[in-house]
DNA sequence: CGCGGCTTTGATGTTCATCAAGTAAAGTGG
DNA sequence: CCACTTTACTTGATGAACATCAAAGCCGCG
């Protein structure tokens, strides 16, 4: 796993250079740096399941993650994708004991644990940093609330047009990536089956708006899936 | 209106009384009280409006309230229902400057206010606070995320079922209500059209699981929608 | 080499939105 | 207070969008 050698010796001062934790002094660092590890994980590695016990928090340092969870019947539903500083780690672990969401990797990932009971103590003598969290937590809270909202109101092809201009303009900032979803993972995001991704992506290609080289997606067309997004 | 007569006189002690307060001191309470103010909003009322600038936290003192959104076709979705001590109210507030969401009175309400920046300034002072509004601002936001995929995962019989169990079990806790929402809201809350509100509530009261009498819902038979509920 | 999961395409069926049309209730202005 | 207008409610008929089912090729992995 070449990205996680190359970052293990800068690691330990991960948590004094994270954005995550600007304005908490030396001593605090250094008292959430004790109790603070580091794990990594390979693509379609389980980081935590719903209804483990929430004892750390954690966080993305670098690679992609989906937070998921399943419905009453077992499918599995995507809930959202988080990529390097979203703190999507955050939701539920200050309301509950346990874990609503599974969160898994997506692409090779390196996560960073802080203990959760220091990061409370942190915050208790600090409450300049807990206005941050907050504000962290609301953003990612929103976040969520907001993507399946948009998703919820569009019709198939709105979808997909959505997610694949997710990709671009969002995750990868580039108009060619490697896709780091199957077409089943794509349909739990979405909400639609996978035969309907698969018909859906293939007419785009046919109509020259995608191209699609094995995992390799590239968008040709990003004005049309903004319209499409648009009206569905 | 005469609830909000009654609460007129205690309301000056009710940032004292309130559980959300709970570990300031008098001081801090002063602090705040002195920033904070309410309101009394009849049904259908607005609080505020999507893009409207956040400068005071509110919460629900009395009522019920929904939290609403609007999609790009300018179609309304009620996102939550809040009822007193949710904190919807907390929802963006930290990470916006202004609402993503409206909030609209369903009943006749008592709202209180209190200066965003007052409260960011008690919080920066007491961390201990901090974490307690980081977990209700964490539940909050599970609330919306879990209702939102529980009612995505259910056909129309099973939204229906749903949400009047909501009402009899959660909101009201008795099986006989006034329905505080429109059949139109009702729609706009489970993500379906009216008519279908409409052809669903008439088949569960013909086939004797429910009675309506003017605004007035009795669940007749609540085991019935717990399973209509479940596997739909 | 063979098994299971992922992918693809086509045919079929169901669920639900849309359209239409009419009644009841509730708010509005003269 | 009554005529008027608008908004809410209700039922039925139609069609479109999407899920489901089926079947076959593909790829990676033990």
């Amino acid at each position: 796993m070449k990205i996680a050698e190359s970052h293990k010796e800068e690691c330990k001062s991960c948590i004094y250079s994270s954005p995550l934790f600007d304005g908490l002094d030396e001593e605090e660092l250094a008292f959430l740096a004790k109790t603070s590890s580091q794990g990594f994980y390979r693509k379609s590695e389980v980081i935590f399941n719903e209804n483990d016990e929430i004892l750390r928090f954690c966080f993305l340092k670098l690679g992609l993650l989906k937070l998921s969870k399943k419905d009453e019947e077992g499918k599995c539903h995507i809930i959202n994708i988080a990529k390097p500083n979203d703190c999507i780690g955050l939701l539920s672990v200050f309301s509950n004991t346990h874990y609503k969401y599974s969160l898994t990797a997506l692409e090779d990932s390196i996560i960073y644990y802080v203990d959760l009971a220091a990061l409370k103590h942190v915050i208790s003598n600090n409450g300049k940093f807990g206005v941050k969290m907050l504000a962290r937590i609301s953003e990612a809270a929103d976040k969520v609330i907001t993507t399946t909202f948009e998703i919820n109101n569009k019709n198939l092809r709105g979808r997909i047009a959505y997610i694949l201009l997710d990709f671009t303009e969002n995750i990868y900032k580039k108009n060619s990536f490697e896709c780091p979803v199957s077409r089943k993972e794509m349909g739990q995001l979405i909400g639609m089956t996978t035969e309907n991704v698969i018909r859906i992506l293939s007419e785009f290609r046919k109509d020259g708006i995608i191209e699609i080289t094995g995992k390799t997606v590239k968008v040709l067309k990003a004005d049309f899936l903004h319209t499409l997004q648009r009206l569905a």
